[in-house]
DNA sequence: AGCTAACTGCTTGTGAGATACACAGAAGTC
DNA sequence: GACTTCTGTGTATCTCACAAGCAGTTAGCT
């Protein structure tokens, strides 16, 4: 059994009891807040050690006594940022549940649109992070299928929903505009780029598929892809069923 | 008209003729190669400007001249890394046809696997991405989709595919081990959170659905998870034709 | 009550990395 | 042959993440 990281065991609430020495001045979970306030006003490249620890009143070196590196920082931002699932899926059929999870994800993910652009190194073990899994999970649970295609398909979905909304973000279709971002100037540079001759179905795709940056082309192309892919999995339950 | 970054201009050999001073010593092809180099032997933290220049003799500096930032220098990476396709699509129809494409790009990802791990802040602009997404595209020529449609469903396949080889590659059961992914004890962390009253799902598919590293674990779930898409894609096709 | 171990946040320091700027020589144009 | 434009270079700055050791604090033990 290898030991948990300092940063799980204070989100967990793991801490041995009866410590000694001085309580600590903030929980990993303010410390979070911070980075996430920071992202949120000012973008992922100004959340720096120092700026954090400035926001919550801390000295750079200060911010390692509650997590070991910026990489776990990432980690808490995340879950910060993610909040606990409040789903009620009442006794909807398994279809409108993952909807409703997928949906609830990418509205968290909308509010904070950095959530998207960091790779966490390592599958998430944050209590929020794992408790919106198992949601996921529980959405499919009276499905014929076994967990381990539960599993995938969850991850399929979620994959696909963060990356609608990344492009969408950065294409400036959703949420706010993100001031670094030239937006924009894609449509124009594929079409200076694409040669019809050499790339006639892109040449046909790009200006049509991409053209009306209209506001709820975002909810369109959210429910198409979704539906793409909960057909794909009505028909994996079809056949195992 | 916005004008084009210069690498693009580079890439794609689109500078004006006629230009004065000296030749170029190298090209942007060259400075791709030698960073690809680096990342496929050393990682991609291993590659700095200042490692790359050194690689092509040159001074960091220097390669400013060919790329205005690194992050430009990560998309002409992934261009040499891709590399151009080279499908024979043959008379097979577009279910095989896609699952050739998407087989073909997983394995030019595994054969340089941070590829998946950098995130590109634009969307690919490169010749060879390009005329990936274009045979992609292709692919699903003959269907009855829209060209929005195709352009979707195609997006969904990448993007999975891609998150399918991360996956894979950090648990260590494809391709080279990287030395600094801790890899297994992933499993070890997860069975001592997750507390099977509050997550019983995912306790229970944790085990049973990460367990089994084996070596074709890759690829069954590779089928698996493309075949659900896949049937997406063909109940898409069903409702249009 | 006094002692001590374990813990807090702070101070100072280091090494790496990306990138700005001004320059000396090369290769075209007139 | 003079002028211009582009090449690669040397030097310098600025920002980070992170290392190591320190002084004050507190819970439990004697």
């Amino acid at each position: 059994m290898s030991t948990l990281p300092r940063y799980l065991q204070l989100l967990w609430g793991l801490e041995p009891t009866g410590r000694r020495g001085p309580k600590p001045g903030r929980s990993v979970a303010e410390i979070g807040a911070a980075a996430v306030a920071i992202a949120d006003r000012a973008g992922l490249s100004a959340v720096s050690m120092k700026s954090v620890a400035e926001a919550v009143g801390f000295t750079p070196m200060s911010l390692y006594r509650y997590v070991d590196s910026k990489d776990e920082l990432q980690a808490v931002m995340l879950d910060v940022a993610y909040g606990p699932p409040d789903l009620d899926y009442g006794n909807r059929d398994w279809r409108s549940r993952i909807s409703l999870w997928a949906t609830e994800i990418a509205e968290r993910r909308l509010a904070h649109p950095w959530t998207v652009e960091l790779t966490p190194s390592t599958p998430p073990l944050t209590p929020n992070a794992i408790a919106w899994m198992e949601a996921g999970l529980e959405a499919l649970a009276d499905t014929p299928l076994t967990s381990q295609q539960r599993l995938s398909a969850m991850l399929a979905v979620d994959v696909w929903g963060q990356n609608h909304v990344r492009q969408s973000t950065r294409m400036g279709l959703v949420g706010p505009v993100d001031p670094e971002s030239p937006q924009g100037s894609y449509l124009e540079l594929i079409t200076e780029l694409i040669d019809p001759d050499r790339f006639p179905h892109l040449a046909k795709a790009g200006p049509e598929g991409l053209g009306d940056d209209d506001e709820d082309f975002y909810v369109e192309e959210f429910e198409r892809g979704l539906g793409l892919l909960l057909d794909g999995i009505e028909a994996l339950i079809a056949r195992a069923g």
